[in-house]
DNA sequence: TTTCAAAGAGACCGAACGTTCTACCTCTCG
DNA sequence: CGAGAGGTAGAACGTTCGGTCTCTTTGAAA
């Protein structure tokens, strides 16, 4: 059994709750440290800075992601149930308390050099949601399945962004419009019986 | 004739482009100040501090924006024709060299704080946005242009955000085939001939 | 010619930033 | 028992932050 150092955690979860709602440059590490009721000298023995501390965060809630897409697709009864799963996740974190959009288009705001670790960070996970979204239209039997794939990750982002910014429950509906159109439209011309 | 300042159009452009290209929490004003080649007691004359010069570079972006979307519209031919040369202006930025994505959703990001004269200036030109495309959906015949516009602005919104972390070429071609697919969606169901 | 606002030059402020340091405590494992 | 890792406590580093200050120079209108 591997211990888990009990600070390490109370410093990545309140960075991931900080980070996130209030932004990154916004806050610096004495509120963090401070909030995690950790000195700043715990902080530097597990984190070579904040900047890693940044990426931690980042990779925290990419692993949450993961979790839940993966749970939400392995318990769906078709591959189209596997897309509307996706989205129900989706509207799920949108409508959520304290929702303040996604956490990787946020930190790729602030960090637009696209050699910084956190960018690269952000980009490595849109690529496995990318790709993960196509696997799932290929199941659905689409020979090229990047077409909708892509779209669905445009109405996925435009949602996320938005749903801190207008009312959640339209920008919820919005999309899942938006993805029914898209799954119809796709069967009516690639034809492939679901 | 109103004397405009020389320093003040100096100090908003490179703010625009600073803040822009780099972030806004990024660069202290020292930066805009040297860059700008104005002392910083020019600056606090003309502003009552970083803030204000945020709100201001916002308001200049929207400004232009406003401009641009009204040459569009008002040159299209039809109902339908506004809305792909809105699309084309899109798609136009996204393409441009140093493109960041949209400024407004990035500004947002950085200031999450509705409460906050900047993010409250980022829903201000959002708020004009969703309406001027309402208003065009409208004139396309649509008794209920909410809906169409909603799904418009949510690709754009994805649009704008994808294109400068992934390619942006396939990420202008998912856009225009979304927003097709809306259009004919819509005269399909809706059915007033163009 | 006088006047006055705009701008330049640059020192200065207190605060916050990220980071490093020493010193001491307290477990656990060998 | 003793060593060492991980934790606490807190001072301190130099830098940068946003913002204010005084003083001088400029230039055009009154």
């Amino acid at each position: 059994m591997v211990k888990v150092s009990e600070a390490r955690l109370r410093l990545l979860g309140t960075a991931t709750r900080v980070f996130y709602t209030e932004g990154i440059h916004s806050v610096g590490i004495d509120r963090i440290v401070a909030e995690a009721q950790v000195t700043r000298a715990t902080l530097y023995r597990h984190f070579t800075g904040k900047e890693e501390l940044v990426v931690a965060y980042l990779e925290s809630v990419a692993q949450l992601e993961r979790d839940q897409l993966d749970h939400a697709i392995t318990s769906a009864a078709s591959p189209a149930d596997s897309i509307r799963a996706v989205a129900r996740s989706i509207t799920t974190a949108i409508t959520s308390d304290g929702f303040r959009g996604c956490a990787f288009l946020n930190a790729a705001a602030e960090y637009p050099d696209p050699d910084h670790p956190v960018h690269q960070a952000v980009l490595a996970h849109r690529n496995w949601f990318a790709t993960t979204i196509a696997t799932l239209f290929s199941d659905l039997g689409d020979a090229n399945p990047q077409p909708p794939a892509r779209h669905f990750v445009m109405l996925r982002d435009g949602a996320m962004t938005a749903g801190c910014l207008t009312n959640p429950e339209e920008v919820c509906n919005t999309f899942v419009r938006g993805v029914e159109g898209l799954l119809n439209y796709r069967t009516a011309t690639t034809a492939k019986p679901a």
